[in-house]
DNA sequence: TAAATTGTTGGACGACGTTCAATATCGTAC
DNA sequence: GTACGATATTGAACGTCGTCCAACAATTTA
């Protein structure tokens, strides 16, 4: 199995932690070399060089190279969620909050474009359900809470399961990048504006 | 270049249309070892010598194993459309065009799943906006025209560009169609039902 | 301490995709 | 019809990705 079960309930047992470690370290040298080369010019045997590692054994962390972006993108997702929600909790509607959290995901991801395209690429040869929700991209669970909170205060109406609307709406943020990444001057801001429009009240709005 | 230019206006010249001879050819053998021994199981190189050409002829006309499928699915549906839209041309509304048309679109995609997933990821992979508009999926070129047509009756009011809402609709499709090719037992029709509805009135629909 | 699980190693392998120089074929113009 | 330029084909070498596997090391559990 890719990810071993703890061997207590509370502890985590040295294992686990061992291996996580080695999987940050060898994300960690991959993304200095990125930095350094650029994504395409280093090839995995660097990667495990570098990180005086067999080349298998970094596959065995990362079985594509891709991987090692989404664990990067997964990470930085992560830690910057508590702070986030944070200030998301100052605005005074769930809409508001899905407009805020879309203009910090458009700067974020200006800051990594270049790498951006093989994350995106990666995550959809990926199947959507596989090993549960932790395995899944982190974005779409955002969007799941922020469309239930809608949902419950009344400003969603749509009778859609939760999960639809947010895989929908993740796809939408997924077109508005992928239109972002082939467009040079485009603001990547104003389209998710555009595509949260859309998203809320359709093509055929009445408004 | 890739597409050379016809020499005189109206006729293709024998070169362009060889050329097009060989790439169907070698697209024909192709899908005939896929169908029976499976995308995946195929190589490169088999391909090429079942149509009994160097790798390299096959690598010139199908720069990526994936384009092989691209060029299938892109001349059934250019085959199909004109007897398509022959029938969309009854229905009374745009908005019924579209479904019907979406209806078609999932019966085809029901027909060819096994090799779908991987067209998909390949048009990921293309820009947007490359080589001008020829070069584009074809399905947005539909979408375009039956929203163009929803705008022109009334029925869609939205202010967006014309090409930014079928390019919203093409990943809503893309998305609906990922999802049913992760879930065993869905109903394509009825996810594109629900995508359309989405599209046209959005989660914060009144009625 | 013994046994079982899991991680690491290193190397071999197949496939994809790129590149290139030599050769063959075709279009055009004279 | 000949000569020339443009394009297609060939064949082979190369780098990279990703898989596989058998031997060995480390860790957990009993």
């Amino acid at each position: 199995m890719f990810f071993p079960m703890p061997t207590s309930a509370d502890t985590e047992g040295r294992r686990a932690r061992k291996r996580r470690q080695t999987a940050d370290r060898l994300a960690e040298t991959a993304f200095a070399l990125f930095a350094e080369h650029g994504y395409e010019a280093v090839t995995m045997e660097q990667i495990a060089a570098a990180a005086d590692v067999a080349k298998g054994t970094l596959y065995n962390h990362f079985p594509v190279k891709e991987a090692l972006l989404a664990h990067r993108f997964h990470a930085d997702l992560a830690a910057a969620l508590p702070a986030l929600y944070a200030q998301l909790a100052a605005l005074p509607s769930a809409v508001e909050r899905l407009r805020a959290f879309l203009l910090a995901s458009a700067a974020y991801s200006e800051s990594t474009r270049d790498t951006l395209g093989a994350y995106l690429h990666y995550r959809l040869s990926q199947p959507v359900e596989s090993l549960g929700r932790d395995q899944r991209s982190g974005l779409d669970q955002v969007f799941a809470r922020l469309i239930g909170e809608a949902q419950a205060s009344g400003e969603i109406r749509s009778e859609l399961p939760l999960q639809a609307l947010a895989d929908m709406l993740q796809f939408m943020h997924l077109g508005t990048v992928m239109r972002w990444l082939h467009t040079p001057g485009a603001s990547l801001a104003s389209d998710f504006e555009a595509m949260l429009d859309l998203f809320l009240d359709g093509a055929r709005r009445k408004a």
